[in-house]
DNA sequence: CGGTCTTTTGACTGCAATCAACCAGTGTGG
DNA sequence: CCACACTGGTTGATTGCAGTCAAAAGACCG
């Protein structure tokens, strides 16, 4: 581990798989801490920005977006989360996002005094604070910096488990190639307000970098990479 | 207490003073666990992105940012921390962020043994982090989603104490008038790349603003807001 | 006072937003 | 089975906001 001076269980190793991080190892789950399992379908609100603060959720399964609104309408998706990541904690005493599901997914629900209690819950919470929280510093590089092209491949890139990051290991010798298929699992609408742009801008940019045989569209939400490499190279990082 | 279901000591209660958010009660601080205090001049840097991970900071006096840099020397300024806020958490073994100073800062260390191992520090911790996080979704909105003006107005009004957000009291009715003085502490440039904006945009808003009788520049980062209702009618919030 | 650095102002350009059609897929009902 | 509506996505034409490039105006300092 060179370069490293700590590796204690709470602050070390990659975890859980946020968009934005790219790591791969599995932590506890609120199953283990007796939190109890909700299922909601695509598409469905789990709770609305102002609601009251009650519960702290864990995503079990599937995908998860939070999002803000101005009152004109505009809306500026602030997360899309996956499975292990935390939602539904605000200093206050209302809920600063919206929470609504992008697939079917499966919640658990945990009851804050338990987490209070809980110094286990606690390590487990500081870990997943941490990785969203990176999550969105990469975010906000993107929304005040990146060009419409950049922000999508970025996206893309993000989508892809151990690639474009720091800990990127580069195309796999095993595969041939370094092709990859994704599902993005959120309509135009949805990647255009989590990327700050609009439908249209992210309908040519996918457009573009179709003519530019980077990606092939199998469906309009599944994208075939040519090759990641090329992706990485338009995301503004390289 | 309207419509809160919780109470505890963890999650509710307004707490630290980030961009942002707008509270005001003061939270525990990591010399009370033992943290060793250091002290820096303004435009100081305290870690550089890529750093290995060592220890966890708390400010303790002064402002600090946090940024990113892209390979071609774009910026993005991802936090402006005031007191009581927390830096210097990564997932992996290094820091995602470069960490420097605004002003003459002090600044509390603690290593991170000590938090795994201390309950309350771990409580602490989490109550910040809630916040810094809610300071991050709002700046999400403000970068994917606001004009020019829309983002000085709010960046202005992040710097006044209760007022603009959820829990906005209003115009003192003590005080004459709803004028205010604000200090920057920033450079047009460390502005421009909080707000994701260019110098010269950041420049020509503020002289818009001024023309509109707005504000009134004292210095070019002393600034006075005739009524602070005015600036806040233009942050697009309202 | 000249020298350096920051901020402001001006002229112009370009990227992404806006406005408007068009297209493809899906479901409904006669 | 086809006509129709409806939804989500794509493409085209045009506009406008903020970026870029360039120069002037202040601010600060030895």
């Amino acid at each position: 581990m060179p370069n490293s001076a700590v590796s204690n269980s709470l602050f070390s190793s990659s975890t859980g798989a946020t968009l934005g991080r790219r790591a791969t190892t599995q932590r506890a789950r609120f199953e283990d801490f007796g939190g109890t399992r909700r299922a909601f379908a695509a598409h469905e609100v789990v709770y609305y920005e102002g609601d009251p603060v009650k519960r702290l959720f864990q995503l079990s399964e599937g995908s998860l977006m939070l999002y803000k609104l101005l009152p004109d309408g505009r809306r500026q998706v602030v997360e899309v989360l996956q499975a292990g990541d935390i939602f539904g904690l605000a200093e206050g005493s209302e809920y600063d996002c919206t929470a609504e599901t992008l697939t079917k997914t499966s919640v658990y629900e945990i009851d804050l005094k338990k987490v209070e209690s809980s110094v286990g819950l606690q390590q487990q919470l500081t870990k997943c604070l941490i990785g969203q929280m990176n999550a969105l510093h990469e975010h906000a590089m993107l929304l005040g910096r990146k060009s419409a092209t950049e922000r999508v491949a970025s996206f893309f890139m993000y989508l892809i488990p151990n690639r474009g990051g720091p800990g990127c290991v580069g195309p796999d010798p095993e595969v041939e190639g370094d092709g990859c298929d994704l599902e993005l699992h959120m309509t135009r609408q949805e990647i255009a307000d989590y990327l700050g742009l609009t439908i249209e801008t992210v309908s040519r940019v996918i457009s573009d970098l179709k003519k530019r045989q980077v990606i092939r569209l199998e469906k309009s939400d599944r994208i075939h990479l040519r090759r990641v490499c090329d992706m990485c190279q338009i995301t503004g990082i390289h």
